[in-house]
DNA sequence: ACATTATTTCAGTATATTCTGAATCACTAT
DNA sequence: ATAGTGATTCAGAATATACTGAAATAATGT
């Protein structure tokens, strides 16, 4: 009767560790963390990610058979989801359990930035004012699939890919503020980057949409065309 | 530049993976819910988790280097407990998710059950029905120091150990509905199996204490004596 | 000092996981 | 049919993890 019981715990506790499992590797959280940005192809989660396509598509079946993520095939493209909103509260609240008790992920966010000094980020708050006195424009360089789920409000769509070709609109007599995901992508440190090289006066914005929205600010979602 | 970004992003994908790492073990799992429940030394988890000592030993410093539990060392005895409240809702939301995510989870658990017929549960709605109708004893089958954290509001607390001796002071008169820990718990399907072996009339309340207090419900602390 | 008890560490074996390149499969377009 | 493309599977090497029994630490009581 004893051992019943126990081998029925032991069932359960497998079945939760089904989902550490799955959240045990680094290369598979990036890709979680890819997906909660929106559905994407192999191709495109393996380039994002710097990853081998086969080594890719082995991360994405251990995430399906922990039921985190869903693969959709169309013509000779599968398209990779996360299985429900679940699963992208599930992997914030790693990020923030990971933020609360890691001191490391502190140390290692502040030694990046400070690497690459004269980028003074401005806050949120910082960032209504300046929209308030009319004197910035709102950058927004993740690709342009996320803007149309959500972006801050007033912002000019201009994915970090195209901001080179593009320039031509952008203001140079005001500032800009970039930004793109959230605390832990680059795109928006890149932007700043290349128009402060070509004379823009650009400055990134502390926290991304995620947090912008996790703390309750305003987020514009696209019409449907 | 672009390689100083993906060293960056795989550094901070690293450290949340130190979190999926220590929950990624079934044992380590166990030994977190029952840290969930209160500090505990080794050998108690060792013994409560059915590990041999070396093992549990080594799982929790794993999950010490994650930063999810504390040691504190009084006499010859170390005392292991969750790192912060946060620690306790990031397993809870683990298993919010399997529950939902992982059909296999409810399968077991039907499974189980039915193995177990004759215990019918009795719902939340049903024992507040029973206990105003006062026909009724409710019984809290835990560690007695489990109790003194938090118990039904007019429970009575006879730990599954002491249960035989004390089968006394119970009514043979009235219904007994006897509850533990949460869904994943087999004190109270003990305590019922034995006290319907000795002719009481026992039911086992369907979910615990855990999924009592996450619905609202009142939960009663002793006063410090 | 010495035995006892709780815990940790060590060493070794068995098993899993990760990644890579090659092979295969599934669709599309020619 | 056939070539081309995206995705998956396979096989193998390198590495990491889990568990065990034995040895080492550390505190306690005699």
């Amino acid at each position: 009767m004893a051992s019943r019981n126990r081998r029925f715990k032991t069932a359960i506790y497998e079945q939760f560790a089904r989902l550490g499992k799955a959240i045990s590797n680094p290369s598979r959280l990036e890709l979680l963390d890819l997906l909660g940005q929106g559905p994407r192809t192999v191709e495109a989660l393996a380039q994002e990610a710097g990853l081998g396509l086969a080594n890719t598509s082995q991360h994405l079946k251990a995430l399906r058979e922990a039921r985190l993520v869903e693969a959709e095939k169309n013509g000779q493209y599968v398209t990779y989801r996360l299985a429900d909103e679940q699963v992208g509260r599930f992997f914030r609240s790693i990020q923030t359990l990971a933020e609360a008790r890691l001191a490391e992920v502190g140390e290692i966010t502040r030694r990046f930035l400070e690497a690459r000094q004269g980028l003074q980020p401005v806050g949120r708050e910082q960032l209504l004012a300046k929209v308030r006195d009319g004197a910035v424009t709102v950058l927004d360089v993740r690709p342009s699939e996320e803007f149309r789920t959500g972006h801050l409000p007033g912002a000019l769509s201009v994915p970090l890919k195209e901001l080179e070709r593009r320039l031509s609109e952008l203001p140079r007599d005001r500032e800009i503020i970039a930004y793109c995901r959230g605390r832990y992508c680059v795109l928006a440190l890149e932007a700043v980057e290349l128009l402060q090289a070509q004379g823009f006066t650009a400055f990134r914005l502390e926290d991304g949409v995620q947090d912008w929205q996790a703390r309750g600010y305003p987020v514009m979602v696209e019409e449907r065309s």
